[in-house]
DNA sequence: TGGAAAGTTGACTGGTTGGTTAGTTTGAAA
DNA sequence: TTTCAAACTAACCAACCAGTCAACTTTCCA
């Protein structure tokens, strides 16, 4: 019934890009609506709010990387693998990155979440869940490596936070010195935090 | 010659504490006069924008703190101790931060480089320089205790930048979950990436 | 084929943004 | 006590901000 419109999804991808790039708050609806060509009425017609369109941007990129991520850590492959995996995963999407913004961008979750989680309580919410959610990926791989006996035994939890806070950080670096080559310190970062045996 | 004001250091002091507590973008011109008590003209005075004052203000933090980590980092204390009497001083200012505005705030310098870093290069540049010389101080903690026999042998460089991306990335989560009690992984996972004996 | 649901449009609002300016007040030094 | 540089003030600006709305067009499907 009625008529059907790619605007809705014009409208995310841009937000996705536009924050990405920059910020949360350097980017106006203007801005998104040029991007994805789309006036203003129209995104309002669609999302109630800016904040609306970030929470629907965020959640729809979490569940695009989903799919990535179901792969990388299949229990097919060997766990520390795994985590070694979805390190170069990073590395190679931020490489896919700068050469079509020629800039590292980062993680965009967690520069909006430095960003906006004291100021915007409905998005803080949301990429918490998103980020709860990422951690596990971490934690289940841990405790098989363990069980195999290919890393050190400790906490897989807190080992898990370790390895998650480690990886935000030099993906942070790597946006703000603008450099893909701090990425490749992921592999022997996450290998002498896992204490990897051999 | 012509007459005495406070109104500078009352900016700098506003600038700080807003941008903390919120965002660069969410920090206007505007909030920091009236909570300075200055008029915008004043402002316009003694700074040449907004991106001049957030210079100054971080410049400003980060000679006030360096005077904490030239003590916290002195050769005097077990070089190990030094790093972890950082984080614990971290966990410190955090609960104090969290006194006076009900909130984990995290680190200033890593949230306004997450915010601004692709979008303000003279300010990106001001943090990159206080990050580089942060980073110092764990370096030669951690070559110290190398030394003594105290950690594991690694790379020197590369251990503190592991301590470093951790630090922030558990800082920043500390803030997105406004939860002091994840600072307190710090010293154990310190410990962990560097691999302390005994 | 007609009606109604859904998408589109452009003009509009009121408030805020970073920044400017011309003129006034002040107080430290001479 | 005069002097004048520095500090202060209030009114002002154009651009931009998020968000609104009523009229209009398209397209699906009964």
């Amino acid at each position: 019934m009625g008529r059907t419109s790619t605007a809705k999804d014009r409208l995310i991808d841009a937000m996705i890009e536009l924050i990405w790039a920059g910020s949360y708050g350097s980017t106006s609806v203007d801005h998104i609506c040029d991007k994805a060509g789309v006036k203003k009425g129209s995104f309002y017609h669609f999302f109630e709010s800016k904040t609306e369109l970030a929470v629907a941007a965020i959640e729809h990129g979490w569940t695009e990387h989903r799919k990535e991520l179901d792969q990388i850590f299949s229990p097919v492959v060997p766990p520390v693998e795994r985590i070694l995996n979805c390190f170069r995963n990073f590395r190679q999407e931020q490489e896919e990155l700068f050469k079509k913004h020629g800039r590292v961008l980062g993680c965009p979750i967690h520069s909006l979440g430095a960003e906006v989680s004291t100021v915007d309580e409905r998005l803080r919410d949301k990429l918490q869940e998103i980020l709860s959610q990422f951690i596990r990926y971490y934690e289940s791989a841990i405790r098989d490596a363990q069980a195999q006996g290919s890393i050190v035994t400790h906490d897989a939890m807190a080992l898990a936070r370790i390895v998650f806070a480690y990886s935000e950080g030099l993906l942070l670096h790597a946006r703000m010195w603008n450099d893909l080559g701090r990425l490749d310190e992921f592999e022997s970062g996450a290998k002498i935090i896992l204490g990897v045996k051999g």
